[in-house]
DNA sequence: ACTATAATTAAATCGTGATTCAATTATTTG
DNA sequence: CAAATAATTGAATCACGATTTAATTATAGT
């Protein structure tokens, strides 16, 4: 009943990598910090060595599911491809994302709700403060994923490729439908992961030729 | 404190728009059964009176939203015009409800996590299955609501008006889009909720245009 | 080896919030 | 109008779950 030995010893990520799964499964306020502690075999105790409390550590879930999400459509930005196969490639990384780890990506959808009324009440509250800033901190984030999408259009409008659009509307529609695919997917349904982005990528695509 | 006067009396209906209220404000589980009784100048005692339990009132609610929606789109549906026009006011249809009634739309979109675990572990029980039945008929319903958009869809292929493509997946990214609307869209943006629904049901009809 | 630090835990706090109860007043029905 | 029903409420219950604390053992640094 102490610090286990090395090899049983859970880190941090993997806390969050379990959290993500219970809260997927559950919701953020069903969930109980035991469960989560649970799926790591440790106590609901043990998890106040790692964070703060239930509040940070669902920040912290959501911070690296967004991260995981930026850092694949990012790498596809950064290509010199036309407009045309980057969006392409961004829908397929951001729903390759949310399919073959829907954990993630379904709390990406509904904890953010969680996140905005997060009270963070813990009676120490200097928390509160630095609550507040990674909170905005990640709402940042979230419109900097979005603009990832919203740039890439306007890109190809402005190189004549793409029809003239409102470049920000059709990114909110594209996340929005993309997002969506997290909540319904099931794993060995009749389409898997990459087949869903074709169709979806698909659709806009051809939504902007000129 | 006993029962009010007929004028001052609270109707099912009118706590269910409150709960809608304060549901849209804070999430399912941080909103309290005195949050909701308050709104309506009732204490939480009395809501028993008109729900089994919180559960109930969720679904209450959730079913009041859907029914309108529904209500809305089938109107647009039954009507004689082409499939184009059919789902570009569709889209206007549930655009509109979702942008004039934010209250129900976001709720429509994070709270069915809540129905989904939701307990109803009311010790009394027979609940419980009769929960379940509800449950499940709401989700019934939201497919319902999904074929609409399937059906005209896959209308328009048949008939050669719209591109071949997957109804079933369009579908689904449509009410994706337009269910994401509801949340991010706050009243005195840059655009307004017709404004936003012709951009989106336009991005749609073009993708579909032979 | 020795000391400081890290990881864990059992057990105690502490609120809060859903639900239940018994009592009370308004309406409705016959 | 009397009886039955509806709507409400304040005051208990009752659990549960987040967080805190003090103690305990493993590791790392020197």
């Amino acid at each position: 009943m102490a610090r286990k030995p090395a090899d049983q010893s859970v880190s941090r990520d993997e806390i969050i990598e379990a959290a993500a799964d219970v809260l997927r499964e559950n919701g953020y306020d069903a969930t109980t910090m035991k469960d989560i502690a649970g799926r790591v075999n440790l106590t609901a105790a043990s998890l106040y060595h790692h964070f703060k409390n239930k509040d940070f550590l669902l920040i912290a879930v959501l911070e690296f599911g967004l991260a995981q999400a930026i850092a694949k459509v990012e790498t596809v930005v950064q290509t010199d491809a036309s407009p045309q196969d980057k969006l392409r490639e961004m829908v397929h990384a951001h729903i390759g994302d949310v399919t073959d780890n829907p954990t993630v990506g379904a709390a990406m959808v509904f904890e953010i709700k969680s996140l905005m009324n997060a009270t963070t009440a813990g009676r120490g509250n200097g928390n509160r403060t630095e609550f507040i800033q990674r909170r905005d901190a990640f709402f940042q984030q979230r419109d900097y994923f979005e603009n990832l999408f919203r740039n890439v259009i306007q890109e190809g409008i402005d190189a004549g490729v793409f029809r003239k659009v409102d470049a920000g509307i059709l990114a909110k529609a594209m996340l929005g439908a993309q997002n969506w695919v997290g909540v319904w997917y099931k794993s060995g349904g009749r389409l898997n992961g990459r087949e869903i982005a074709s169709i979806i990528a698909d659709t806009f695509l051809t939504s902007l030729e000129k």
